[in-house]
DNA sequence: AAAACGGGGGC
DNA sequence: GCCCCAGTTTT
């Protein structure tokens, strides 16, 4: 199938909202802070958006560097940080990986993925994420979203997260590859949901198969 | 009362 | 691969 990339991608633009930075990388004040990024991404787990910016600018005005956020106990950090989900476990690894980008990379988050792999509570989706809204190298993050709707819609047809993204990675030109996460997180919270999405009033409809979707409103 | 949710670690 | 973790919202 031949897609017209750059109209989805502007339809999804306009369709979510979502202009270029993601909500993520936008506490990070003017220029994305790598730091910021990645702490967040890590709040961000399993928790919705409006919880994880609100976590977020509580924790970073109290700490925005690994030092200062060592002074913090992990209770305090999991006491700024809640309501986000697993709030004590994330309060921890945000103090595990503080001590080690200061013991083992001079205080600063790394830039490639093999490192960032070896951070605690970092897997291929923080690290791809990372990569992308931190250094603005290009990398899909696949979550539930980017697996679940590119497959709906018959773009590609993979089982699992590691298959999406080198799915994608072939049919997707470069330039949309850290923004594809942004629009397709929006696009399936309020239209292309889980169950029963909103088909009826998809932008995108035009280049969608439907594929395995039984129900649709 | 379940299921779902921007996952990841330990085994 | 499977099981665990463990807060909140949605259905």
């Amino acid at each position: 199938m031949k897609l017209p990339w750059k109209q989805i991608i502007s339809v999804l633009r306009r369709a979510t909202g979502a202009t270029e930075v993601p909500s993520v990388t936008k506490i990070a004040g003017d220029g994305p802070d790598p730091y910021r990024v990645l702490i967040s991404t890590i709040i961000s787990l399993r928790t919705r958006d409006e919880v994880t910016i609100s976590a977020s600018e509580r924790l970073f005005s109290a700490a925005d560097t690994p030092s200062a956020m060592l002074r913090l106990s992990s209770p305090a950090v999991a006491d700024l940080i809640y309501p986000a989900g697993f709030y004590r476990t994330k309060a921890d690894t945000i103090l595990k990986i503080s001590g080690i980008l200061l013991e083992a990379h001079d205080g600063k988050v790394p830039s490639r993925l093999t490192d960032l792999l070896t951070l605690p509570g970092v897997g291929r989706k923080t690290a791809n994420l990372t990569l992308g809204l931190a250094f603005g190298i290009p990398s899909i993050c696949v979550d539930t979203h980017v697996h679940r709707i590119p497959n709906r819609a018959g773009w590609i047809s993979t089982s699992n997260p590691e298959q999406t993204e080198d799915a994608l990675m072939q049919i997707l030109p470069e330039e949309f590859w850290i923004e594809i996460n942004t629009l397709l997180v929006a696009f399936g919270k309020d239209t292309c949901t889980p169950v029963s999405p909103w088909c009826s009033r998809c932008p995108i409809s035009n280049w969608c198969s439907r594929i395995g979707v039984s129900r649709h409103r």
